[in-house]
DNA sequence: ATGGTAGCCTTGCTA
């Protein structure tokens, strides 16, 4: 059985004694982090490794920033969704470990809509989902996780007419999240839980964590081979209520050994 | 009552 978790840190620097509690804790297997807004070569690699964590980074300054860890070593990671040419932005890192794909992903916000980062948002959903498109063709077990910044329905909103034309809710961009489970991902939270109002990122403005007023946006998208494996999701929401919380809480899944392959 | 918080460093920008 192996654990996969997402968390959107909001810098890795001021939330690693958080993270590494957290770590002893939940002893996950593989852990996708976004925003960590630091270098990879700044990232406090050492107390993880300490931990017993191999540590791959894609950094930025202050902006942004990706990083996978786990207690097996990766192989074949990628860096960059392909046709990223051009574009620094620190988003994308993805490897195998075993036969397990796993990608963190920190999808850009796009707000406000009226700005270049609403377009900037769309092609790179466009460019995910190419090449989400092009993994499934290994037939092998994926994890896609991390922030979208997107909620995929009304559901995964506590106000959703205050949010309507908000790039994280607006028509485009939940056809364009649709897309996978479109291609076949399954959303591992909603797999075992179908009620509404669950979230992962509450705003540190307005309290709203403590009028429990949020957002499900963070997502580990499962290719079919995964998915049936899949034995649970949570998310869990200790975190957030901490002194000096992330704005988000981790999300995380439970993936069991291959059944019997399917003979035709 | 048109704000509020957090984190980075560019004390404005991003979220």
């Amino acid at each position: 059985m192996t654990r996969v978790a997402s968390w959107n840190v909001n810098s890795i620097k001021a939330r690693l004694p958080h993270l590494l509690d957290w770590l002893k804790t939940s002893e996950p297997d593989i852990v996708c982090l976004q925003e960590i807004k630091c270098l990879a070569e700044d990232f406090p690699a050492l107390e993880l490794k300490g931990l017993g964590y191999h540590v791959e980074a894609v950094g930025q300054r202050s902006y942004n920033g990706v990083a996978l860890l786990s207690r097996e070593p990766p192989s074949d990671i990628r860096r960059a969704l392909p046709g990223s040419e051009g574009d620094d932005q620190a988003r994308y890192i993805e490897a195998s470990f075993g036969k397990l794909r796993v990608a963190s992903i920190y999808l850009p916000n796009g707000n406000p809509v009226e700005s270049d980062k609403y377009p900037y948002k769309l092609a790179w959903m466009k460019r995910l989902a190419t090449h989400a498109r092009a993994l499934l063709e290994s037939e092998q077990p994926i994890v896609l996780a991390g922030d979208y910044n997107v909620c995929p329905t009304d559901d995964d909103v506590y106000d959703p007419e205050s949010w309507r034309e908000d790039a994280l809710c607006k028509e485009e961009s939940r056809a364009a999240f649709r897309i996978l489970p479109n291609l076949g991902y399954v959303d591992a939270f909603r797999a075992f839980h179908a009620e509404p109002h669950r979230y992962t990122f509450w705003d540190y403005q307005a309290g709203r964590w403590h009028r429990d007023e949020g957002l499900r946006i963070d997502h580990l998208m499962l290719s079919p081979q995964a998915a049936d494996c899949l034995e649970a999701c949570e998310i869990d929401k200790a975190p957030r209520g901490k002194d000096k919380a992330s704005d988000h809480t981790p999300i995380w899944c439970a993936i069991g050994a291959p059944r019997v392959a399917a003979v035709y």
